[in-house]
DNA sequence: GCCGTTTTCGGCCCGACTGTTTTCAGTCG
């Protein structure tokens, strides 16, 4: 499926005919781009039945464009472009506040084509020479450089985690054609579900490793192999994400499981504790002078360390092992505790799907309930609710709660906060709904204190059931905002406001440092999957991942409730 | 480059915000 590669040149073609001041081109370039992004359909398949110009924002012009893409791999034109302005458009493009036209006016007077000569033109004042940028400009540029560079290199959990499953799956089959008994998981910060991820860690236990380290090194998206040996292979696949695959005997499985999942400090505390036993831990298990005493399991390395089991999303050294010791750990939230979910779009504004197919995907999770919160907005861009339009979706979920059994629909909204905190929508059109998710998408630049007053303002409203995606952080792209979290707490208690945390991988905000904050604090929160189509609903375990990280148990979430608690629970506006 | 019960030419999504400007261009969502 070349989708994602004929929708990255497109967007390039957009970006770099935008550096040259084209006017019009790059837009009708960007919407076929998102065409193709969101389509389902392979688009060689369009391209075979001759179809592509059917596409929406694919004329003829564009329709051989996407043509050559699929027959090459390439498009000349694209190549054409870049030769004229050789830059690291993608890297560049990273910082924030840089856009195309800043892009080709750098290049164009101070020659900067990658990051790297931005930052050096940066910091010898150069930029803020330029005719229509300033020392501000500079200032920013400098500031927003460091989270530009550290983009590539740690992936989203949400991107890393379905490419190790499938890779494990994969593997696990290998082991299976076999016929020889074997284990296989992932390890590393994977499984610890950290927000990302700086390589896919997978450890074995085989009686033919140079079977599965074939298999690894032959599969189908690798792109270079880095090594490939008896008990360690490394691969880079085609989307630079690296691959180690360890393989150890069967009887240190458990604690050669331990050691690759880590997190390195909490293997730390738990070798200080061997040692204190008298006892040595390494990768290969735990000894009494030269003889294992345990190993095979994590459950019986723990076990003889006297400790309760550490599920791997607590195993960062903050505190687990002293509760291990005091069998004072949390039950955490299971991953199949949620009851529904509370912030879902459909097609009524920027969803892809309609009502009934996201509460009906919702149904097939098991779920009670759903609340359909599209954007009730102004801006086009989100196709955003105005009160006619919510009133006419309230009649559509009226009727789907009376043809649908098995799931409840809720009717809400996610409404903007105001930079000064009041709500971008009147009472009057809210009035009748069951949930109201509030968030801030625009004015980031504020003060801690403004901020902080901002989403306190929203609580007091008296109109806001959840604050959604408090911070508005996106991981490697765009810094949270700051806020004084003690303050922000005390008013979700004092207003009866739950705050959120949003599963989508490239938010998962609240995030777990913070989440666990809120919740030692009194809070309850609810994780919600921010869905804008079906497949995204799959995204609460990220959620979920988050909320356990963060040491949460299934009582501090809302919406483990089933939905009679649960609408006692939650504001109503 | 796309598109059309304002249709084959002449528009094209829009509002907020920022930083650079004396009236606007670029970026973001």
């Amino acid at each position: 499926m070349k989708n994602l590669l004929v929708a990255k040149i497109l967007n390039e073609v957009a970006d770099m005919l935008d550096m040259q001041g084209v006017e019009f081109k790059p837009n009708a370039y960007r919407r076929a781009a998102r065409t193709i992004e969101s389509l389902a359909e392979p688009i060689e398949q369009v391209y075979a039945k001759g179809k592509l110009e059917e596409l929406p924002g694919v004329g003829s012009a564009i329709a051989k464009k996407i043509a050559e893409i699929v027959e090459t791999g390439s498009l000349k034109y694209h190549e054409e472009l870049k030769e004229k302005t050789p830059v690291d458009l993608e890297g560049l493009l990273a910082v924030e506040g840089v856009g195309p036209k800043t892009v080709g006016l750098l290049y164009k007077r101070l020659g900067i084509k990658s990051l790297d000569e931005l930052e050096r033109a940066a910091l010898q004042h150069k930029i803020r020479t330029i005719k229509g940028l300033g020392p501000k400009t500079e200032e920013n540029i400098l500031s927003s450089i460091e989270l530009a560079k550290r983009r590539k290199e740690r992936a989203l959990i949400g991107t890393a985690l379905p490419i190790a499953d499938e890779i494990c799956e994969l593997l696990r089959a290998e082991i299976r054609t076999k016929g020889t008994v074997g284990k296989l998981e992932p390890a590393g910060s994977l499984r610890r579900m950290k927000e990302t991820i700086g390589d896919i860690d997978i450890l074995a236990a085989t009686k033919d490793p140079i079977h599965l380290s074939d298999a690894l090194t032959q599969m189908a998206k690798v792109r270079k192999v880095l090594e490939k040996g008896e008990t360690k292979s490394s691969v880079i696949l085609e989307n630079n994400l690296q691959v180690d695959l360890r393989i150890v005997d069967e009887h240190s499985f458990g604690s050669a499981l331990m050691y690759f999942t880590g997190s390195k400090d909490h293997n730390i505390a738990l070798r200080k504790i061997a040692i204190a036993k008298g006892l040595k831990l390494n990768e290969y298990g735990l000894f009494k002078k030269d003889e294992q005493v345990a190993g095979r399991t994590e459950e019986e390395v723990y076990e003889k360390l006297g400790l309760e089991y550490i599920p791997p999303e607590l195993r960062e050294d903050r505190g687990e092992v002293a509760a291990a010791m005091n069998h004072a750990l949390p039950e955490l939230i299971p991953y199949d505790a949620i009851e529904g979910d509370l912030q879902i779009h459909t097609k009524w504004s920027d969803g892809r799907h309609t009502i009934e197919e996201m509460a009906q995907a919702a149904k097939a999770m098991g779920y009670g309930y759903v609340a359909i919160t599209d954007h009730y907005s102004t801006m086009p861009i989100v196709n955003g609710l105005n009160e006619q339009r919510l009133r006419d979706q309230a009649k559509e979920i009226d009727g789907l709660n009376e043809k649908l059994s098995g799931i409840r629909i809720l009717k809400g909204a996610e409404v903007d906060i105001a930079g000064d905190g009041r709500l971008k929508a009147d009472r009057s059109a809210l009035k009748d709904l069951d949930v109201v998710v509030a968030s801030v998408h625009g004015t980031f630049k504020q003060t801690k204190k403004e901020m902080t007053r901002r989403l306190i303002s929203a609580m007091e409203t008296g109109l806001v059931s959840i604050i959604g995606h408090p911070t508005s952080r996106k991981i490697n792209a765009k810094n949270p905002c700051e806020i004084d979290f003690d303050e922000v707490f005390e008013a979700s208690k004092r207003t009866g406001t739950y705050l959120e945390i949003n599963s989508s991988p490239a938010r998962l905000d609240l995030n777990d440092t913070n989440a666990g904050l809120a919740v030692r604090a009194g809070c309850k929160l609810a994780i919600n999957t921010d869905a804008h189509e079906r497949e995204d609903l799959q995204n609460m375990r990220f959620g979920i991942a988050t909320a356990r990280r963060a040491w949460m148990r299934k009582l501090d979430v809302i919406n483990s409730m089933p939905l009679t608690e649960l609408t006692r629970a939650i504001r109503k506006p």
